[in-house]
DNA sequence: TGAGCTTATTAGCATAAGCTCATATGAGAA
DNA sequence: TTCTCATATGAGCTTATGCTAATAAGCTCA
């Protein structure tokens, strides 16, 4: 019951759910998602261990970048929770903004790319 | 987004958890869900409005009982988080227990009724 | 109306969570 | 090594949340 509390608790967060809805789509780097959504680096940070403590997302250091994604690997009812809750949030106004955000940072070969050729 | 938030903090809570799990079988009273999930009174009826608030569980009074039954009018993918979330929440060990008190309500044509009876 | 049952609300406390600022750590480049 | 960029963490503040105990309010029936 409380890895489910704590899976709940993660989403119940606007920032979280947008992480999530972002990772849904592509893996980012901590910097890349607080360039999409305007936040912090500490909060990105903040969210995203605790997203990950609840299991829902990875992380993997590459060269100087860590970058998150979705966590596949989870039991059934719970991956259809996260799909449901990405699906929501696709529909609120603020998805358009930041949806063309992600695609810049992604068809730029990411943001990492650009950074590394300086 | 608000709503969304709202949402997910209502299912953070094992609780609301239980609470939903046992309306998605049956309408109940507060004194039923207290009794069923040995919770205090106080503590049944806070939570049941913060579901109601969230917009997730209806309520009707009926002669000196207030009756709690599951929202079916919601958007399809918040139906679904709930379903998906009761169904994980049935997988636990407590289920059970729960569930044979739930029965014994139930059957006894509720406990609503022995008391009308007095 | 008064008694008894049911439900809601208030107050107070403890704890969790979110945010910011400052700082530490880690990797790569100069 | 030193500088810079990327990420994580600690401290401190503020707000939200959960619990208990006490109390109020609503309904039914005598």
């Amino acid at each position: 019951m409380e890895s489910l509390e704590k899976i709940f608790k993660a989403l119940g967060c606007a920032p979280r759910l947008w992480i999530l809805w972002l990772l849904k789509q592509h893996p980012l780097c901590v910097c890349e998602i607080m360039g999409i959504l305007e936040i912090t680096q500490t909060n990105a940070s903040r969210h995203l261990s605790y997203l990950k403590s609840a299991g829902l997302v990875k992380s993997e250091r590459q060269e100087q970048w860590v970058i998150y994604y979705l966590n596949e690997d989870l039991p059934p009812h719970i991956k259809q929770v996260v799909e449901c809750a990405t699906e929501a949030v696709s529909t609120l106004e603020e998805a358009k903004i930041y949806k063309e955000r992600l695609l810049k940072v992604v068809e730029d070969k990411s943001y990492r790319l650009k950074q590394k050729r300086r």
